[in-house]
Parts: structure tokens; sequence; C-alpha cells
DNA sequence: GCGCTATGTTTGTGATCACAGACATGCACC
DNA sequence: GGTGCATGTCTGTGATCACAAACATAGCGC
């Protein structure tokens, strides 16, 4: 008998093969973690040099990404990823605070100690990333915080809308990031994990909805 | 031999031609306004047909509407629309209920007289519709209250949103429709019209918050 | 020098093809 | 008559090709 042997090490990022899942979800982590500028042009044929695909993949990829709203479609076809409006980027963080808040407001009846040390912990590593000024390991390690409290919400539906939000403030937040000159510990982290502990709802909304309402507002100009 | 072309639907819906597009545009329609029920199956080959298009246009528009959430990819990929569980509708209604809420009272301040008119209109439709027993106008004209409410909210960001969960919705709301006997007036739509009247963002929200919730309560066992 | 055009390149779009996996049907064999 | 295997069809996947529009550039005429 044979063993099943999966040649392809190097690059599989998945045991799902997949040409236009890989090529999708490289993109899109790329895209929601700040690694691709507001308004940089990408194209079928350099996705798929990139990615040693053909354009079909490619191009399936670019479209989802499209539909998500994470890039924007210019006229004649063209994709890009999308230079956002401040009323756009109001709306956007206005959106993040209704989702994210009733989220955790769901996680807190579900919240032990096992995630808030999980939590902790993951502060600490956005703490070491603030103070080595890496901008995608930042943007990385906050939305992990974020989706770790909201995971225990047991609600996929309403996760999946909020990464869809971050999905499309991901080429933006690099540029925020660039004006957040100072060391900014977790401030509000703090605080959310604070009220995790002590079981208390009201305060748990107050410091999400500050927490992801105030890095937007230095955008906003 | 000889294929003979159909032009089924509804011919030259839009001027922007790109078949993918008028594609992605009928099925949209069809599975928001409850034209396709829950668990029916769709093959790339079965659209190319219907629509007078090869295999890639159809492929992109089904991969959009199942980026969307419209559809539901099965494993090995085939798509169907989805049949939701308990859990999720309670979760898309409670998204709709935060979403809608949030665009009602945005829009109140810019709702003048012409479109409470406008308004009161789409509700006399939506009482034809239910003395018809007509399903599909029925949810798609309801929806169009609410998108001409939204409109004045300025959010298409938003907007988009809560599309977007209609979206996912709408296999489900056509069952909805099948247990909902009574020949149902839109009385939270009259409270709707009534708050803005008003000016009474309170009542606002609340008959808001009702007309979403209280629908999809019918579906939930 | 300046403007316009012609052309060559790059882009997205859509059709077609080859392929592999899933699924069902049916036939042969026990 | 029942079980198992074979086959044939139907499915999605990905590559390739032909085509048209957009863009940039170089060249020409004035």
């Amino acid at each position: 008998m044979s063993i099943p042997v999966k040649p392809i090490a190097a690059p599989a990022t998945d045991t799902s093969a997949s040409a236009h899942d890989r090529v999708y979800r490289a993109l899109r982590a790329r895209i929601m973690y700040g690694d691709i500028a507001p308004g940089e042009a990408l194209t079928l044929r350099g996705i798929g040099r990139e990615y040693g695909v053909s354009m079909t993949p490619a191009r399936e990829s670019l479209r989802r990404l499209v539909a998500e709203g994470a890039l924007s479609l210019s006229s004649s076809g063209r994709v890009a990823t999308p230079e956002l409006s401040n009323e756009r980027i109001e709306e956007l963080a206005a959106l993040r605070a209704l989702i994210e808040v009733e989220l955790s407001s769901r996680a807190l009846p579900r919240a032990h100690m096992a995630l808030i040390d999980r939590l902790q912990a993951i502060n600490m590593t956005i703490a070491e990333k603030v103070s080595k000024r890496d901008a995608v390991g930042y943007i990385r390690t906050n939305l992990e915080f974020h989706r770790t409290l909201y995971l225990r919400a047991q609600a996929p539906a309403m996760l999946a809308m909020a990464e869809t939000v971050w999905l499309q403030l991901g080429p933006t937040m690099r540029a925020l990031y660039g004006r957040l000159r100072r060391t900014d510990p977790p401030q509000n982290h703090r605080l959310i994990i604070a009220a995790l502990k002590a079981g208390d709802e009201p305060g748990l909304r107050l410091a999400v909805r500050s927490d992801v309402t105030q890095g937007l507002r230095l955008l906003v100009v």
C-alpha cells in the first residue's frame, strides 16, 4: 500500500488545495492586515504570476474580494484597494461599534478564566508589536484580540460581518498606524479585560465601543 | 445541432452589458425576494444555459453570491441556496435589528414629507400584495419600503450591509410567508410612519426593531 | 515646439477544452 | 435474487485562447 504523499510543502498554507481559495486567503490576509496600501492596483495576470496560477483562479479570488468590499472595482474592471472617504470611514467605524459591542455582550456570559488569560497574552504581544513599530503585526494581533473574544459569542454570522468590516478598513488602518506615533499601550483592551473579569456588561460595552471608535477617529481629518 | 437560444429573463436590464453582472443581478434579485426555495441547487452549466452565457460568467456570479452569503457552497463545490438553522436566523434577525435601527435613526432628521408620502404609497402596494397572496411581490415591496427609508440615511456602507443580510434571509423569508396565514396589514410600518411624522426617535427605533424582529420570530420554531 | 494620430502593449472578458471527482445506473457474477 | 463492480454522465476546477477596450508611447505633420 502506498502512503498518500502530499508533495507540495513549501507554499502549502492549507491542505485545501483549491487554487483560488489559496490565493483568496493570502490576499485577504494581506488586505485585512494592512499589507497593501490604499489605492494600490492589482492585475489578474500579476496575481496569477505571483501565486503561480492562471488567470482563472486569480480572477475568482479578486472578484470575491470585490464582492466583500475589500477591493474596489473601478470602471473598466481595474481592481484596486480602495481609498476610503471620511464619511465611509465614519460609517464603517459605526458598524464596528454596533456589531462588536453586541458580540462582546454575547461573549460575556461565556467568558471564563482561560479566555481572559489568552486575551492578556495577546495583549502582551500587541505591546511588543507596538514597541517594534511592526504595523502589520500590530494590526493582525489587535484583530486577533477581538476575534478571540468574539469567538466566544457563538455567533458566526455576526463575526463574519465584523470581519468583513475589518477587511474594508484594512488598507486604511495601515495609514492610521502612521499617524499613531506614540507607543500606545492597549489601554482600552485593559478596560475590556477588567469588565470581563467583573462581569460588568455596561462597562464592557462602553470599553469595546471606545476601543473600536477611538482609533478610527484619528483617521477622520 | 443548433441550440435554440431563448431569451428568458428580463432582456437588457441595464446598459452595463457585462454578462456576469447581468447574471449576478438577476440571481441576486431572485434569491433576495424569495423566488428560490431553501436547499435548491444551482449548477454552473444550468445557469449558463438559462441566461445564455458560458460557464465563466455563471461561475463568477455564483461565486460572488457565495461570497455574500446568499448561497452556500457545499463540499465538492456544489452550490445551493442555504437552509438556515434557527440560531443562524436569530443572529441574522439581530443583525437586521442592529443595523436597520441605526439606519432609520440616521434617516429621521432627513425625512421630509415627500419621503413619508412615498412610504405610504409603498405600504398600500404591500397590502395589495398580501391580499393577492403574492409572496415574492410582498417580500420585494416590503424590502423596498425599508430601502426607501434607509436611503435617506446617506450611509451606503450600512445599507449594503443590511442588504447582504436580506440576501442571506431571502430563501428563508419565503418559507416564512407560508406560515404567515392571515392577511397581515403592515401594522409596524404604520408605526414607523407615525414616528417619522412626529420626529419621535425612540419610537422610531422601537417600531423598526419590532418590524424587523417580529416576522422572523415566526420562523424560529 | 506642439498637438495629434497610429501603434504596440497591457488589461479584463468570455468561450472552450481537458481533467478529476462524485454520483447514479445498470449489468454481470455469485 | 442480491451484491459488487464497471461505466457513463454530470459536476466543478483550472488553463488557454481569441477578442476588444484602455492606456501609453513614439512618431509624424504642422
